[in-house]
DNA sequence: ACGAGCTCCTAAAGCGCTTCAGCAAACGGT
DNA sequence: ACCGTTTGCTGAAGCGCTTTAGGAGCTCGT
């Protein structure tokens, strides 16, 4: 399977030039090139103008290496995704959140170092905060994903390093959070179904003990209200998504909003499964409006949030932090409601059939 | 939206030991500590063990800036990955691969430095590579999802890093590469498909040009005509999936492989739209079997390949590289079919109709 | 015409580690 | 009792950069 070297790649890998060559063939010294290539005052404009000419023959880049240790900063954070690759791969939040922070970070010319811990005990997830911090590997951790009891956070708290959190964490949290308007979009999902005629609407949940799930859910309880009806079930999906599904439909919603797309369709397989049809016997919200929503049959209706916005103001956040400023403000964009086939009118309702 | 940050926070970070600390506290000079902390030879037993005592009590890790200055080498590998973010999220391929990536990284005290590029303008991608390259903070690359004339090649090849592509590339790959046994899933398909009875089958693919959508194209042909068919039509997606499954179905197969589990969604769900019935009509097989096979509806006949085992032998072929050494075997495990309820046998044939 | 105050640059120290040469003490063989 | 060898350690150089202190050569005001 692994094909041969070619002998022509074993050979001598050049040696990279270092800030000492370019001085030596622009005739200055490594001081004047260092000031040159970082900007700073120190050395005259044709001086400078033909360091970074020299630099640009020689092909020299300054090595992140020797930087990291003069100045005690390794242009890196650090995020580490402590979840089941399963949970993660149907996740879009993940990869556009993802995509966000390297929006910002390409730009301050900062790395991310990602790791994935399985969750299989907390000792090692420790180690792994541990490893990238001790080291002086990273200058910061991004932490997502909250929970409302998290150990990380003590954790974090003994690394001393510069930590913002992707999620509203209160009202004890160590460390700054930045949060986006996920949940406001649950209001709009249940107004939706409200204004369909639903009296009956339930939640669909992920593990409890996220800090977003349960955001989502204090929302659709108030929307609800407001709306002047009584909650309808909840349920909550910590791994086994199909039972958390049954147990929902044996409230008998007419309705019900999920806190992702995948719970959604895990929900609407299961009510398939009782011979119910989407929309006509229950109506169902799916949240984060992946790939996956507009291609379902029927296809999803689905709250949209800007997750990659929403990662670009964690990663502003976080460098700001590390510079010891203030982070510039965030204003969340507002969460659409992507209204497709799988939402409709009650039909027979679910609590006059059996 | 932000927490102002808690005064406590503000105070001075505690500078971190060095090595210097750890060798007075412990009576030695710092080159015992170096040699004692990495397990060689120049130190007794004794000695050492008080050595990594006094390490421990001081809470001292080695700094991976100075190392990597010292040894010229970040331990540190890159991955760079150049798909939209909507393809990726889709993907179940990814977050396995990554995860299986990690595993390995981990054990051997490797880091994973992501840069997620948007596919706008191959000139920022080149970029990315030579931000990582050039700064010397990497020490190898990782290639994903190898398109056929790939201009990553070259740009690495002139990078000068030891790199080591995911995906069979011939005949004149630069780099060594490490390959799964992803496409034998697809005789596997193909063998399902045909025992049900069809003899049109048709053959959905991701962009044409990537190297694993060519190859799984050509054992689905093979496939075909070793069982004594012609094959059945052949559409590709690149960016409108809708698109290429209404290609598909104009061909008029009774079934269809897929190239991943989100195109055979769209397939199925334009062949909804027809007014085609699954698997009455159409049978439909994708690939990956992700999260969402099973849940959809009809659940999805999927072939399911160990991405993560083939992340893993990636990387462990990388760090090989890196060290000069020759890459581990690797025997990739066999895919394997998972059968659901979007195959059948050919009902009222799709040619019939109309 | 002379020192104050520039500008433009250099020398050298230092970041925290690894490593290489070398040295003292203990050891073993004859 | 002597010499070669091994064992256990140290001193110092060096990795490639940044930064601080300071020096040389100007200009300029008086």
């Amino acid at each position: 399977m692994n094909r041969p070297v070619p002998a022509s790649e074993e050979g001598h890998r050049r040696r990279r030039p270092t800030i000492a060559d370019v001085a030596r063939r622009a005739g200055v010294s490594p001081a004047a090139v260092s000031f040159a290539v970082n900007g700073r005052p120190g050395v005259g404009e044709v001086t400078r103008a033909r360091i970074l000419q020299t630099a640009k023959e020689l092909g020299w880049h300054p090595s992140a290496s020797a930087r990291a240790l003069t100045e005690a900063r390794a242009r890196t954070i650090g995020l580490v995704l402590a979840r089941q690759t399963e949970e993660l791969e149907a996740d879009s939040f993940f990869v556009r959140f993802l995509a966000g922070i390297e929006r910002k970070l390409a730009a301050a010319d900062y790395a991310l170092l990602l790791h994935l811990v399985p969750v299989a005990g907390a000792e090692k997830t420790l180690g792994a905060y541990e490893r990238l911090a001790a080291g002086g590997r990273v200058d910061g951790f991004l932490l997502t994903d909250p929970e409302l009891e998290d150990p990380r956070l003590h954790l974090l708290e003994a690394a001393g390093l510069p930590v913002v959190v992707a999620g509203r964490l209160e009202p004890s949290s160590p460390f700054p959070w930045v949060e986006t308007d996920h949940d406001t979009g649950m209001v709009e999902a249940v107004e939706h179904l409200v204004s369909l005629g639903h009296q009956r609407i339930g939640f669909l949940g992920g593990g409890e003990s996220y800090e977003h799930v349960q955001r989502r859910l204090w929302r659709w309880r108030e929307a609800v209200q407001a709306a002047g009806f009584t909650p309808g079930p909840v349920a909550h999906a910590s791994g086994d998504s199909t039972a958390a599904a049954a147990a929902m439909l044996d409230g008998e919603p007419t309705a019900v909003v999920c806190s992702s797309d995948t719970l959604a369709l895990a929900l609407i397989a299961q009510a398939r499964a009782r011979g119910l049809a989407v929309p006509d016997d229950l109506s169902v919200i799916g949240f984060d409006d992946s790939v996956m929503a507009a291609l379902s049959s029927p296809a999803l209706t689905s709250v949209r949030v800007d997750y990659a916005e929403f990662g670009a103001a964690a990663a502003a956040a976080l460098l700001a932090r590390i510079d010891g400023e203030e982070p510039p403000a965030y204003e969340p964009s507002r969460p659409v409601l992507e209204v497709r086939a799988s939402t409709g009118a009650p039909g027979r309702a679910v609590s006059t059939r059996r």
